[in-house]
DNA sequence: AAATCATTTCGTTATTTTGCGAAATATAGA
DNA sequence: TCTATATTTCGCAAAATAACGAAATGATTT
């Protein structure tokens, strides 16, 4: 029996930052900040997104705890920014994923 | 009210993408399959992953369900592979998402 | 102090996900 | 045909997720 691996803390890291980015809803929020970069209301959202208050609300809570956004109070509205560090973080996750193919032993490409 | 859109099918689409990677298991999967740029067996992969082979089973229906992978049988094995074309699409979604700043307006850099 | 506004938290319900072991399937070899 | 092997499907239980409306929070204005 080749030995059970212990699934590593980044593989960890990086499936609840999928997880985030999984529910249409919070993906577009993302799209959003990232590609306007610019920050956004929660009342901007619900207008615009076809679902209510609360499970906004719950939304943005989610993507907080995964560490991809941040809100900053700023009275009486809570403006949500990406959190560039873990964003870039995010980032590079992702683009080592799909990108770092044949790490290791280089293939060799003689075809 | 600013009119509520409709989540284009490219954002949904993303997100069964992330719903697949959203699980430590799938994603060391997909992260072995992609920098080793091989296939391998369930055989193999219940060996060294800490969980039982129905739980891998359905962790690999979700993959091949997301597009994400395929298996090709050949006996008593079933080989799984990378669906290289939906990796493809499934990299190029993320690119778009990390990399594509201020799309549209083009911000101004003068500081 | 009362009313207002933006947002969150709570309580609930329905659905989905994760995990397991047992049973089923399908193929190859004795 | 019987047995062994690799893998999946089934049935189940526990936990997590998604959604809602009602109530709570916190800050500002009247």
């Amino acid at each position: 029996m080749t030995d059970k691996i212990e699934l590593t803390a980044e593989v960890k890291q990086m499936a609840l930052i999928a997880k985030a980015m999984s529910h249409p809803v919070r993906l577009y929020i993302l799209k959003k900040l990232s590609t306007m970069n610019a920050c956004c209301y929660s009342g901007d959202l619900v207008e615009e997104l076809p679902i209510g208050r609360s499970t906004l609300s719950q939304h943005l809570k989610e993507l907080k705890f995964a560490g991809l956004i941040q809100g900053e109070i700023e009275p009486p509205y809570i403006k949500y920014c990406l959190n560039k560090e873990n964003w870039a973080k995010a980032r590079e996750l992702f683009a080592q994923l799909f990108d770092n193919q044949n790490k290791g032993e280089l293939k060799k490409l003689d075809l």
